[in-house]
DNA sequence: TTCGTTGTTGACCACTTTGGTCATAAATAG
DNA sequence: CTATTTATGACCAAAGTGGTCAACAACGAA
């Protein structure tokens, strides 16, 4: 199906999906362009037509792609196997970050496929058996040692407050025009630190 | 200047600053489409043109708004003394759910204003004397009563704790179809005294 | 009622951009 | 060298652009 572009070379095909889905984020399918497509691309219109065909397999193409990746990605930390719930989210960061710093707008993008209201993508993103991510997602919280908490905390919110406070580090380090993994989980892993003092026995 | 459109009454005021600052919001200056505009806020094109002139003048008119707002909002929690930092953070997202209920894109707003690429507008978005918003919200930090943390702790870290995990709770919210502001508030206040429990003494 | 003022409308304009094509050319393979 | 695969951008009809304006509705004053 599209054979074309995916034997060109990561760097390059990377470059493609990213431009597209920057478009396709802003303002849904109907209003995305495909000469911004091209021009963000640094390829010629007649490329991208070659490789996808139109606009809609490009969008469905980009669904599909991203939900593998998702997915993928969440298979990798729930491999993990780790009951301490610091560690077991520090590490879900960690992939999360990797993830985003190739492609950032991953989620963004297929949020945005979910609720798309152009007829003419709607219905077929809806055959695209939607895997359940988010469910995937909730089972982080599955399976923790609650044991490591101090007594008599909320360990609901100790748990939000530790999720929100190490993805506000990724989103902020995300807003840099450079993306420097290192410095992400270096400090990512001394909010860890932090609040295996302020929560844990 | 803009009295034609001042003198509407502020429910429908509200409707078009909100439906035009969603369409500058995605896309930036260029790509806003004025005839999307009037559709979202269900007014004629030719009202529109007849309350602000031309695009032009719209977006300056919205970008000095918010600005207005912003500053206005941020005196407000300036203006409320207190050295309790929970307590004091607590009241800012209460002073910014307000806001972002009746206003939701603001912010986004006038961020994307001070990165406007346009060569239309971007020379009359510098003159207008860019009020350091970023610099009145650095002031929540100050002239903290230090003393209340627990001993040993990183106040730092904790700060941007307390403040990634309330910022996190009211962006919850807003994805919502109905921004439930008793709902958020409440939802603050659990946060503001799981905090006292964990990080103060 | 009639008149003048103010607010609102959408068909309309010249112009740009749209998704998509295709003849041509460059690159690669055999 | 030829044959096939990739890549290009000028080009197309159709749709959308910011902006205008003659017509009309709503209003109070006379």
């Amino acid at each position: 199906m599209f054979q074309k572009f995916e034997v060109l070379d990561e760097a390059k095909k990377k470059h493609i999906i990213n431009a597209a889905m920057t478009e396709f984020v802003r303002g849904g399918y109907e209003k995305a362009s495909m000469n911004t497509v091209v021009e963000a691309a640094g390829i010629s219109k007649g490329s991208l037509f070659y490789y996808f065909g139109n606009k809609k397999q490009l969008y469905l193409y980009l669904f599909e792609n991203c939900e593998e990746l998702i997915i993928d990605n969440a298979h990798r930390h729930l491999d993990h196997k780790e009951s301490d719930f610091l560690k077991r989210m520090e590490h879900v960061i960690r992939c999360n970050a990797s993830l985003l710093k190739d492609y950032p707008l991953v989620y963004a993008f297929v949020k945005g496929c979910k609720n798309e209201k152009s007829e003419k993508v709607r219905h077929e993103i809806g055959k695209l058996k939607i895997k359940h991510t988010e469910e995937l997602f909730s089972r982080v919280y599955k399976d923790i040692d609650e044991s490591l908490f101090k007594e008599g905390i909320d360990i609901r919110m100790a748990q939000f407050a530790v999720k929100s406070t190490m993805f506000q580090i990724m989103h902020e380090a995300m807003q840099q025009s450079e993306f420097e993994l290192d410095n992400v989980l270096k400090k990512v892993e001394d909010c860890r630190r932090f609040f295996e003092m302020t929560l844990y026995k």
